[in-house]
DNA sequence: ATAGTGTGAGAACGAGCGTTCTCTACGTTT
DNA sequence: AAACGTAGAGAACGCTCGTTCTCACACTAT
């Protein structure tokens, strides 16, 4: 089979199982039965189980970005797609397989030993941050604006995730329409 | 020496440890060696690592709470005692062996494998969580307000400890005054 | 048809984990 | 002084990890 398929498909089944129960938790061997790919070809494909981890990480982070941006991008009024920000948190807090923050869990559980997963953590986190930046200068609000709803947005993962519940997803929301409104009073 | 006194240094030692460096990777054995105490006797203090961490989390939720409720209850009107979270959240992000939320990180990398750790995360939050809707009941405001403030917290500490930057303290705290001002809009 | 190349399955390896056991040495008791 | 109980140091155990190696087998090229 071709390369990049299998390894495409080393991937979405590495991440799968890295996101439900943590990436240490989960050996080569496990990789090995639920990809169907056999070790030596996951070692011809990747240098490491961290470039396999490194790898997952940039995948999600790719899902990520596809996801917020279509659900932004349905969105009119630059106040609407900032809110769908929101909405697309409560879809993918409804998921039965959310478990939180992926690169939140990854830094949590790697940051401090693996230099590589901390940096792409901050990376994608810096990506998300700069994005809300320009859907906020569209709306007209500043970069301190911008970094608060992006808190918002963390602080509704980890919320959701501990807690087990959808519910962050609309009061961060409710939260952000304060915010953006108290643009015009500035 | 008194059993007691040994366990609580021990359990020091293991919270320094596991927070600097994540919790599976830190060993028995270099709990041994930066705690001074025999494996023999840590096993007979604990009766295995898992209770180790679960102490632990109980250590560091009292350090939470008494470092909150200190700060808390040195403002004196019920919007700075609000906003005097977000003082302490600025001083402790500053501290430099900060990383993050040491439930945050202990649920990313434990919660699906540890019910019981996952568990100690959701109390841990759930008391917070509380405390501030008693804040916020004094000041007048909703439960819903109380679970925004929460959002902003968590979230604060997770864009600091990635980012690695103090500044997501400050503007959760300007958001939340933003969020409170609006109660009596309301 | 046959020599050669590359594959997959899984055994093997060394390291490190959590946990237990051995053994030596010391303190206490009679 | 002698017998005993206890403690500490760390070796040992069984397991699992990431990674590599073996080996039988299929496919290709001449």
């Amino acid at each position: 089979m071709d390369e990049g398929k299998v390894r495409d498909s080393v991937i979405e089944a590495a991440d799968a199982l890295y996101y439900a129960r943590g990436i240490q938790a989960v050996g080569m061997d496990a990789l090995r039965e639920a990809s169907g790919v056999s070790l030596k070809r996951l070692y011809r494909l990747f240098p490491s189980k961290e470039a396999i981890v490194l790898a997952v990480l940039q995948y999600r982070h790719q899902l990520w970005t596809d996801g917020v941006t279509t659900a932004v991008d349905r969105a009119a009024s630059p106040e609407d797609r900032l809110l769908a920000v929101y909405d697309y948190l409560a879809d993918w807090f409804a998921s039965d397989s959310f478990r939180g923050c992926g690169f939140i869990n990854a830094f949590g559980e790697l940051g401090a030993v693996s230099p590589a997963v901390a940096e792409v953590a901050r990376l994608h986190k810096h990506s998300f941050q700069e994005y809300l930046g320009r859907l906020v200068a569209d709306a007209g609000g500043t970069t301190e604006l911008a970094a608060q709803l992006a808190i918002l947005a963390e602080g509704a993962q980890t919320t959701a995730a501990i807690s087990g519940t959808t519910e962050p997803a609309r009061q961060a929301r409710r939260a952000a329409e304060i915010l953006i409104a108290s643009i015009d009073s500035m």
